[in-house]
DNA sequence: CTGTTAGCGCCTTCAG
DNA sequence: CTGAAGGCGCTAACAG
């Protein structure tokens, strides 16, 4: 259905100038007497010209194009941040590829390596699976990168975080402050950085409380609503005097949920149930979910205003790690 | 952070060949002693070449990048359709940008066009805001493009859809028979194509229970949870008589429940309320949501297989249109 | 079976 | 302020 594309040369003829010329006037670069760039302009304007990013591309050897890899864009969390992400992308002229891992540590070094095939500049990596060395080595290949939520760091490498490991210590005492001291954990999986921080945010909280630690209260688990309510029923039947339980994140927290209500247990009467993140759907499953909130729209904002910055847009910030606040609701 | 990248040049000199026998055995092509071509195979992988798809889709003037657009990626319903359809694009060895287009036809149209910059192939439109006209014009100048749940043809245009009418007017009939007879409707956004349909689907469904059409009972929003709760505390004071309420989409009923207990309305006792598409969350809110359910990994899944067929990969396949059918859960 | 010659559409470098 | 050459990394179309 496409006929053939316009390009610098029908322009430059339409115009009567060079080719160089419609390059500099379509790039609002300096040097040009402003009538001849209002020649330029209208004439590309009238022919529907759209400059090949793909053609600039290659021969700028920069492209303006970004990637975000993230485990699953169909998890509310992700595709908030990408979304904001995006958003920010979008207002500095970059397209960007988002790519889902579904989790799997193989696929997200393949969607990284088909990345580098894209002579893409810049990549956001949300919540990575792989191991440090791994991640590093396939991320040092852009000329930068920012990573979400995970501890390690290299040149020339940004990173954005959440503080996981205080919001689960806060979520712990408060617990605790209401009397609960057989708290249970529906840790994620623990290839993620984040289930590593929220165990170790885990045990800060009981530590703070007095309470003893017991491992056979933590569970693993996959990060879906389906891979929460399993981890409880296992939990349940390892740890059966359980009076609360933390999630890994919303939709886990919405899995222990619905475990629990399966199994006749009440919340919070029975067991207080709160989870991480705060999505939007956390206020509306009943009981409405207590969790650990974080500014999701701002960690993706951020990333990508680093990501920018890093590769020459704009003032390299510091963003500080995100606090995230205990949100109280039905669930405890 | 990157060094120079490794070209077919590279490779060329390391495995003692010409550039072009690099890239016929890069691509598979045929005309290659088995030797030739395992020497290059190897000589790529032991640089680490990865090739250029950029170059690649300039010099072929055909590159392996797709678009989808939709709305907006943090509503479940198009987060599932973009993951799978993104999910056959990979498997097909294909990128594909993800576009959000907040419901803002201006933005969607934008959109499309900085897609042409990209030298894309074919691209999917989801859930269009745009009139028909200023869409075809759009859409016309990729090679192929399919269209998600929208009523417009062309030549090489091809469309998959939900039959929304029919699921409207199946809701209706089914909160008919249960006895409710003054049905509200929450009807989305007027320019989305998906609201007529269900504004249509609502009135067949109304005359097949032999229930007489009020327009005071018809309330449009924006699709999200907010705008359904507003929409429905409109609804409230315009009909405050309603005894049942069928919203644009699950996300939109989620908010007219919020609406209905803030007004201390009981659900499904003074009120039943049935959503549409059936996204997880609909059955983890209280009351759990009864819904007409779409199967909408394979509408996306479908979707990127006409797209790819129409680009020339496989055969062109017709997609029937799906029939949904009504989830009864506790809402009604 | 393999190599050579031309570009793809644009930007970079250097001249005018 | 403007233009002419050259090349980005790859593939198409021919040769051999």
């Amino acid at each position: 259905m496409a006929n053939r594309r316009c390009t610098v040369d029908d322009v430059a003829k339409a115009a009567r100038v060079s080719i160089m010329t419609v390059s500099r006037a379509m790039n609002a670069m300096p040097g040009l007497s402003s009538e001849t760039r209002k020649r330029v302009l209208e004439a590309a304007e009238r022919l529907g010209y759209r400059p090949s990013r793909v053609a600039r591309a290659l021969a700028s050897r920069r492209s303006s194009t970004l990637g975000i890899i993230l485990p699953d864009m169909t998890n509310p969390f992700f595709a908030i941040l990408a979304k904001a992400a995006t958003d920010v992308a979008r207002s500095s002229g970059k397209s960007v590829f988002i790519m889902n891992t579904d989790e799997d540590p193989a696929l997200e070094l393949a969607a990284i390596d088909s990345l580098h095939g894209e002579e893409i500049v810049g990549v956001i990596v949300v919540g990575s699976r792989l191991p440090d060395r791994k991640l590093l080595e396939a991320v040092s290949a852009f000329e930068s990168a920012v990573l979400v939520n995970r501890d390690c760091a290299g040149p020339g490498l940004g990173s954005v975080n959440v503080l996981d490991r205080v919001g689960a210590a806060k979520a712990i005492e408060y617990l605790a402050s209401t009397g609960r001291r057989r708290i249970g954990l529906v840790a994620g999986p623990v290839v993620a950085t984040g289930a590593r921080r929220r165990i170790a945010g885990y045990r800060d909280g009981l530590a703070g409380s007095g309470i003893p630690f017991d491992g056979s209260r933590v569970q693993r688990c996959v990060p879906t609503i389906e891979g929460g309510a399993e981890a409880t029923r296992r939990l349940l039947a390892k740890a059966r005097d359980l009076d609360s339980i933390l999630a890994y994140n919303d939709l886990v927290a919405i899995g222990v949920l619905r475990a629990l209500e399966e199994a006749g247990l009440s919340v919070p009467r029975d067991i207080a149930v709160i989870g991480t993140d705060d999505v939007p759907y956390a206020a509306m499953v009943k009981p409405a979910l207590s969790t650990v909130r974080a500014d999701i729209p701002r960690l993706g904002a951020d990333a990508m205003t680093l990501l920018l910055a890093l590769g020459g847009e704009g003032e390299v910030a510091d963003y500080p790690p995100q606090v995230p606040q205990v949100v109280i609701r039905e669930s405890t």
